[in-house]
DNA sequence: AAAATGACCAAATGAACAAAATAGTCATTA
DNA sequence: TAATGACTATTTTGTTCATTTGGTCATTTT
């Protein structure tokens, strides 16, 4: 069987993104990397966009994938959600394909890229709705609205994960999740 | 009496920070409004950073002014602090100065404007600090870390003012204060 | 004498232009 | 018929240089 041109591309243009960014990767340096002619690229994808948009969207399902193994049916909805998050976030952290895209789009702001996030985070906070949704019905979390609670959550995580840690000494996982069961499931009202 | 020409100073440079912004303030503009000459302006101030510095302590003491006058003895410590929460964005959203300080930080990132909208983000958490820590001395709400809970509380309201309304339809006062409340103070599990 | 001033300067900025690089096309090739 | 890379229109980058700017200080005004 003939080698899989179109995975080539997709393998060679993931790695140079991961490693240079969207921006300051060139056709001409995919094509060199995935060892296919210039034009060979355009039989298969309509614009260097188009690329990235395919690569993003298979992250987007090894991110749900990873998520779904953090769940534990013998566990609280708490527990769950908070492991589910934590496995969001530490995947953004630990992949360098992610860390690129998230440090161009503060960095630069390439359009593109911008997209390309804001559909992960929307991914994410679509699947923790699913999970709050599920709660809800189960009866075992009030009602509320799952999209603003999901939004929330992220938001909050994040700004404890990557906001505190500017100007404050960072926090352990243990804390993180004291905090977030206080915050969000206990209460603050004795 | 003669007139006070560090305050023309610091109103010029006031009013021209609010139309124009900082970086594209010109000290010769700010004399020209002031009517005093260039020179005179460093007889007061060390530089341009200085005269920011200067208008900004005074907007932080505007503020802390505006949030006291939110709380009222005879409401509960959830009531009140998301008064304080309310009008400090509040002021922000309202006042010139404050608006375009924050966009030339997003969009330009002066560093000296940087800086001072740093001072005013700690300012307001400081604030809130205190409020929550006679909270807790009175027993009124959970042992919990005061820095960190008032900067939990800001970040997510400003997510919830500043971010939620970027892809969705905005939230009216009487929501945002029903998703405060049940968050933060009630919790989700039933 | 003290306070105020604006001409002046070094450094920063940005407009304008040239050169290089790049995404995408298409006639040729294998 | 699938693959290619030379080619092109458009952007991006680098460079130059006149203008602008924050800040100083010798001079003027009070």
């Amino acid at each position: 069987m003939a080698i899989d041109r179109k995975q080539l591309i997709l393998e060679a243009a993931k790695k140079s993104f991961s490693l240079f960014g969207y921006k300051a990767t060139t056709m001409d340096q995919v094509a060199k990397l995935a060892n296919v002619g210039k034009g060979t690229i355009y039989t298969f994808f309509k614009s260097k966009e188009e690329i990235l948009d395919e690569i993003v969207t298979s992250l987007i399902r090894d991110m749900k994938a990873e998520a779904g193994n953090a769940i534990d049916p013998n566990s609280r909805f708490d527990e769950n959600i908070r492991r589910v998050l934590i496995r969001f976030l530490e995947f953004r952290k630990s992949h360098q394909l992610t860390i690129k895209l998230f440090q161009e789009e503060r960095e630069i702001g390439t359009k593109a890229v911008v997209d390309v996030i804001q559909r992960v985070e929307q991914a994410i906070i679509d699947y923790m709705k699913g999970i709050i949704q599920d709660a809800i019905d189960r009866g075992e979390i009030k009602e509320c609205n799952p999209e603003i609670t999901a939004f929330v959550m992220l938001e909050t995580y994040v700004a404890l994960i990557f906001d505190w840690e500017q100007h404050h000494p960072p926090l352990d996982k243990e804390e993180m999740s004291d905090l977030f069961k206080l915050y969000f499931f206990e209460g603050l009202l004795k």
